[in-house]
DNA sequence: TAGTGGTCTAGACCACGAG
DNA sequence: TCGTGGTCTAGACCACTAG
């Protein structure tokens, strides 16, 4: 009989939950403002803790919620815009990036690298890693991947700190003529180092934005940043950017 | 006293289960080969399986698997790159762009959408549905919202179709002079509608793409794409885009 | 109908941060 | 020391797909 296909299909308990935590949080909250912790949460909405969780989860992933282990939940501001793509073409370290040097080593990149490269497998490279802060807080950390033959002169350098040799290979990195960069962003999970970096735990969700510099016909360098997902959004061009949120879906009618 | 700092932390399981897993995709699995299923691998690894399927979501989110209800645990073929920034400036709709038109419909944007557009509130503007397909399979969703003052010429045209009407306002937008262009990158969650259209329940995470297009000293057209974020690499500039994926960290040993 | 992944529960213990 | 979020368990039932 009427099997009227009214909604035969239960929403998700978290996925309503999202909603209507998110609406609360448009509403009732301030940025910074700590939320009831999870156990009262999961209570109040009749919930187990594990599924008030998976709703808060999704809200960390959009960025509207900050949690932090032995603190509490707060509301999180709104995205920073984070410049990537704002110089028409450079080498890292040009005219200030707005990252810092934090260490150099030399090191066997992972195959994929080596295969980007065209270098020969188990061969070491300059690894240059870098930070990047906004705002007074990290947002990204980078390995740049060097090959000796594309810092020719470095040899000769001798330089007192980590940092210091970071910048001397970056520095002869500029002697080169840039022809060419190429950039790709994909979804990622910190690594444990990167982690730590930027103040998140292992597996938390970040961009990686993987550039490729060419000179002399070859790859010269190839950079591999990892952006926190939670906190930036990245941005190409010239503006710094106007905030896009995702509100409701529109109400559509017909034209 | 002895308090060696040895591996005071213990590693959570589902991480260390997650490095197994991937190892194991690496050496023992080719692509498209089906897991055992998820009660199965919790019971060999000796762990509940919420555990065991928080591994998984892991190497879902980082494109190594493919899960479908009903079906099984699929190993995901390597993610395909998609070309976002290729043409250096143009319109939507203009030589090609990989995208079909859907639909068209008259709506009141969201108001971040209207604060960008610099439209007032609750006045509807022109909503072009598109979608893109790659490889043979739907990658990206996309709203581009026009505002009536963009495309005044529109009213005269009388279409027989949602798709041609979608089409006609990309027509328009040629005969404007587009100044210039800006692009954002950030991580979301797929509504509803978006993941149907991707093949994905919703909340799956999507790299959101937002495009605002500038013409006659306004924002005269702004896109919002969400792409898979499992599936895809976003590329910006010449090339497709060589593989890089990340492998394990490298042996670092001093320069 | 059988088997898969998706959702949900009601607990337990742990690691971390602040007072 | 106490309260927080993070991890983990051992179940249960549901929604979907395929044969």
């Amino acid at each position: 009989m009427g099997t009227t296909q009214l909604e035969s299909v239960p929403e998700p308990k978290y996925w309503h939950l999202k909603t209507v935590l998110s609406e609360a949080l448009d509403s009732e909250f301030s940025v910074g403002e700590i939320l009831p912790n999870e156990r009262d949460l999961a209570a109040r909405f009749g919930v187990a803790r594990a599924t008030l969780r998976q709703a808060l989860e999704q809200l960390e992933l959009e960025g509207r919620l900050q949690r932090r282990r032995g603190v509490g939940t707060t509301v999180a501001p709104p995205r920073m815009g984070v410049a990537v793509g704002s110089d028409r073409q450079g080498w890292p370290g040009g005219g200030d990036d707005a990252w810092s040097c934090v260490d150099c080593a030399l090191a066997v990149p992972p195959a994929a690298v080596a295969t980007a490269l065209e270098t020969p497998r188990e061969q070491a490279v300059h690894v240059v890693r870098r930070s990047r802060v906004s705002h007074g807080q990290p947002v990204a950390a980078e390995l740049l991947y060097v090959p000796a033959a594309s810092v020719p002169d470095l040899a000769a350098i001798d330089t007192p700190s980590e940092a210091a040799r970071a910048r001397a290979v970056l520095r002869e990195l500029q002697h080169l003529e840039l022809q060419a960069q190429d950039r790709a962003v994909e979804l990622g999970s910190a690594r444990a180092d990167d982690a730590r970096e930027l103040d998140r735990l292992p597996g938390a969700p970040v961009l990686v934005v993987t550039t490729r510099f060419f000179a002399g016909g070859r790859t010269a360098a190839l950079s591999v940043a990892t952006y926190r997902a939670d906190t930036c959004r990245l941005t190409f061009g010239a503006s710094g950017g106007v905030e896009i949120h995702h509100g409701p879906e529109p109400e559509r009618q017909a034209s």
